[in-house]
DNA sequence: ATCGTTAATCGCAAATTTACGATAAGGAAT
DNA sequence: ATTCCTTATCGTAAATTTGCGATTAACGAT
């Protein structure tokens, strides 16, 4: 047991939820952060956060394997920097779940039956 | 080890990566989308989703932690709903992530170094 | 060829997450 | 009081996540 049930569930809602995944760490969101002002070497990153430097080349994995940052080997160090193509598709689907949601309760139906 | 080292970080990154995993399973999304559609008994919940009662117990309970969802009692049975506020304060949450992000890199000067 | 630097990976430990069945707790109805 | 229905909680098991130190691999420089 314990395995994900992700067949059971819509390829938007587990795509969404990955991503969603992804950004729940506040070492990652701060990698992000950090990308987000500028192209950044490894070690730099690392030097920046509270975490070992494996602990943060894991993060960065995750992030990659979401698809949010890429890593360009540049000598012997690497550069890791926004993919903003998806950083953007990430930000659709976050406003596409808030909107769907806002969307259905624009009617104020559910504060009568349950607020 | 293993405990999340969440003190390093500002409260800010925490309180978006909290709500960043609490959407992180697509059950939960699921069951926010089912109850964006109006508000719901439990059971009904339950009927709805490929998982057994104890376990959409436990997700609508973290769902609960972050606020997402209230549950009233109704009877002998619970109706839960969206707490809006939160979600539109969540919404707010992901938007400033975003738009942090993008503001950054309004230049174009990531692409040059890394893409 | 060797050495130093950089970052990924390995191996490990602990905590957390996911999932389920079984049980408990609460109210409604008889 | 007993029974039924509903949902939370308990107990358990397995997988995953988080974290670190140590090692490895890959490159540049000497």
């Amino acid at each position: 047991m314990a395995e994900r049930k992700t067949v059971e569930f819509s390829e938007d809602l587990v795509v969404l939820a990955d991503m969603a995944k992804a950004l729940g760490h506040p070492g990652r969101l701060e990698i992000l952060r950090i990308l987000a002002g500028r192209a950044c070497i490894c070690g730099d990153i690392v030097d920046r956060m509270p975490l070992s430097q494996s602990t943060v080349s894991q993060h960065l994995k995750e992030l990659k394997n979401v698809g949010l940052i890429r890593g360009e080997i540049e000598g012997p160090r690497i550069c890791y920097c926004l993919d903003m193509d998806a950083v953007v598709n990430a930000q659709k689907g976050f406003v596409r779940l808030f909107e769907g949601i806002a969307l259905c309760n624009s009617g104020g139906e559910i504060n009568e039956k349950c607020g």
